[in-house]
DNA sequence: TTTACTGCAAACCGTTTGCAGTTCC
DNA sequence: GGAACTGCAAACGGTTTGCAGTAAA
């Protein structure tokens, strides 16, 4: 059984066939998925659930911080599971696949916002750029 | 004349009223407008002008790099016009409120990234936590 | 048995688009 | 004069919501 089924259940969370289809989605490393991407999984284990439920889950697994959402910019938003270990994104502007970076700014962040009374609780950083397969693609098309 | 209209007729824009108008909205520190918010003060200058007009100058001033596109996962996108000093943003988690802040992570960023074969073109880093005022408004609550 | 949860479908919101008319150069 | 631009309104995609039915505890 995966570990956030365990914290849902501990949260008093009612353990439904739905929920334990979407905890099994959000199973896994580097992971970036829209919701229409986890309705999509969620249906190979459990055909029939809907939209909604999938939306109202992630909502409140977003909303208890079990999930990360991370807004790219462009279009739809992306639920990021791997709430437990603090990280940043590299998003490739050619192909908008996702990876997960080790965050570590070495205490300087703090340091950006001196000047601000501004009590700073969180930060996240996107790197854009190219990944390893566009940088390819392009070495190779010109 | 705005700095802006200048840029933009030298890029062979045509100089239209409703463009003064958006140029004109767009001029001042610390902005981060949403569309609608562009519509509602340019309508002030030009009262007929249209949603399509505004979004489409401002996605075009955006794909030219004279606008920075913010998201704050939540709701609508801003847009920044500040598009000429790198900066990053403090999102109050409270009011919603955004000021910029200096950018500058001492070149400390690249590091981050040394195992991961992506070619960085830029990052930005948001920050979220409590405005000046949320926290004055918090601390006089309890 | 109770009440949280689900699914449906309609509504919603921000944004984009097709097209006919207008206007800047 | 002609291409670029505007405004309207309809369409769009992602997301939320009301409500009646279902099922977990």
């Amino acid at each position: 059984m995966s570990d956030l089924i365990v914290r849902l259940r501990a949260r008093g969370w009612r353990i439904t066939p739905q929920r334990q289809a979407i905890a099994l989605v959000l199973d896994g490393e580097n992971l970036h998925l829209s919701a229409e991407g986890v309705v999509e999984r969620a249906r190979r284990i459990l055909p029939g659930i809907s939209m909604a439920t999938v939306y109202n889950t992630l909502n409140e697994l977003v909303a208890m911080g079990e999930v990360l959402e991370v807004s790219t910019g462009s279009g739809a938003r992306l639920f990021d599971p791997n709430a437990t270990h603090a990280h940043h994104h590299l998003v490739c502007s050619a192909c908008g696949e996702i990876h997960d970076v080790q965050a570590d700014l070495g205490g300087r962040a703090p340091d950006m916002l001196d000047r601000h009374d501004f009590l700073v609780t969180g930060y996240s950083v996107v790197f854009n750029g190219l990944c390893q397969n566009c940088q390819a693609r392009r070495a190779a098309e010109r």
